[in-house]
DNA sequence: CCTCCATGTTTACAGAAGAAACTTGTGCTG
DNA sequence: CAGCACAAGTTTCTTCTGTAAACATGGAGG
């Protein structure tokens, strides 16, 4: 076959080439077991040169789940448009913003919460996961200044949403917010329960 | 025929044996790569044995997380005190059950939620999974009956603490829930910031 | 032009899942 | 009571994985 031709031997950006196959595979097949071998296959690579730009399988891991993070937070902040009606309609945006992320890309998502993806270890995996929560956060401190939500602690508002987005997303990826069970569109009804906590008025 | 250590050929109760020798495990190593075969030499078996049991090794797997569904189930109810003073308390003594149930369990409870343990194939894990959901169900259906909670949709009701609940176990058996970024107490914050959503009175 | 070395490849090895074929007790039947 | 069928073990084998080590290549700097 002529298809060696194809690629030089040095291949020149493989280490993007292995993560951009991989979170392709991620989105193809929800739930995967990821194997390294078969990223290197299907990027056309032997199965040891990735060693070269990944310690190890867990590194890629870590490298997939911070790119999830970054786009994640692309998406989040997509949502937060600012001409939204009110701060409660922002957050509600950009919950679902989240969530819907979440659905679209299942396998990366669950990757990105995953112990696999350890985030203590690896220090821009950590800092992705932290900015990404930071958009969050803003909003909430910026809701508590207009007054739309209540002068409690932040840090109160922020571990509820931050747990109330996350529960959503990880329910409904397992496919476990069935209609009988949690109505037509939990969702958005599960997220105005919790904004009648967090906001002033009703 | 329990637990004669001279083991005959025929084991006697294996099944059970290899559930209880991975419940073991997964209890001492909070992220062991489970491995069939591990298990097996633990339980003292050859590494096909296991085959007789299970098919396969998501079987087993499935079954540990039917075990983990029963037991939360019983955390949950045992801290569903009856003479607790009001609905209210009653509902934030069991979601703190559940998470303190992940937090002694975290490899257990990451099983339980995975997609490893798909609840769609297996009816048994489907039933316990239900079961268990059902008691905060019953919960919140009484509390709405008592005029605790307030007289929207149940399914609405449940699917915010559902998420809530779970969200914030798994944020906390992947240690995310780091007092700087979320206050030093943040399960009860949060949890208040959502019953304060759900109750008529504050 | 030659030589270094990052980035490839090949080869090797241990450990896993699972299939197949073989072995061993044990309880049921005539 | 003899014998046998079958459930529940074991061994052996294939195919996969991650990872390490040794080898190959070709582009950049002296």
């Amino acid at each position: 076959m002529s298809e060696t031709k194809d690629r030089p031997y040095h291949h020149g950006d493989l280490r993007r080439a292995l993560t951009r196959t991989a979170l392709a595979m991620l989105a193809a097949d929800q739930n995967w077991t990821f194997t390294l071998r078969e990223v290197a296959r299907r990027t056309g690579v032997s199965h040891a040169a990735p060693y070269k730009h990944f310690r190890d399988r867990e590194e890629l891991l870590r490298e997939l789940a911070r790119i999830g993070f970054v786009r994640l937070g692309e998406s989040m902040t997509e949502a937060m448009c600012p001409d939204l009606p009110s701060t409660r309609a922002q957050f509600m945006a950009t919950a679902q913003a989240c969530i819907g992320f979440a659905c679209q890309n299942p396998g990366l998502y669950r990757l990105m919460f995953s112990s696999d993806a350890d985030k203590t270890i690896d220090p821009q995996l950590h800092d992705a996961a932290m900015s990404t929560y930071g958009i969050l956060l803003g909003l909430l401190e910026r809701g508590q200044r207009d007054k739309s939500f209540r002068p409690v602690a932040v840090s109160a508002l922020a571990a509820a949403s931050w747990a109330q987005v996350h529960g959503l997303a990880m329910l409904a990826i397992s496919n476990q917010l069935l209609e009988d069970k949690v109505g037509s569109a939990p969702v958005p009804a599960a997220l105005d329960v919790l904004l009648d906590g967090m906001c002033c008025s009703k």
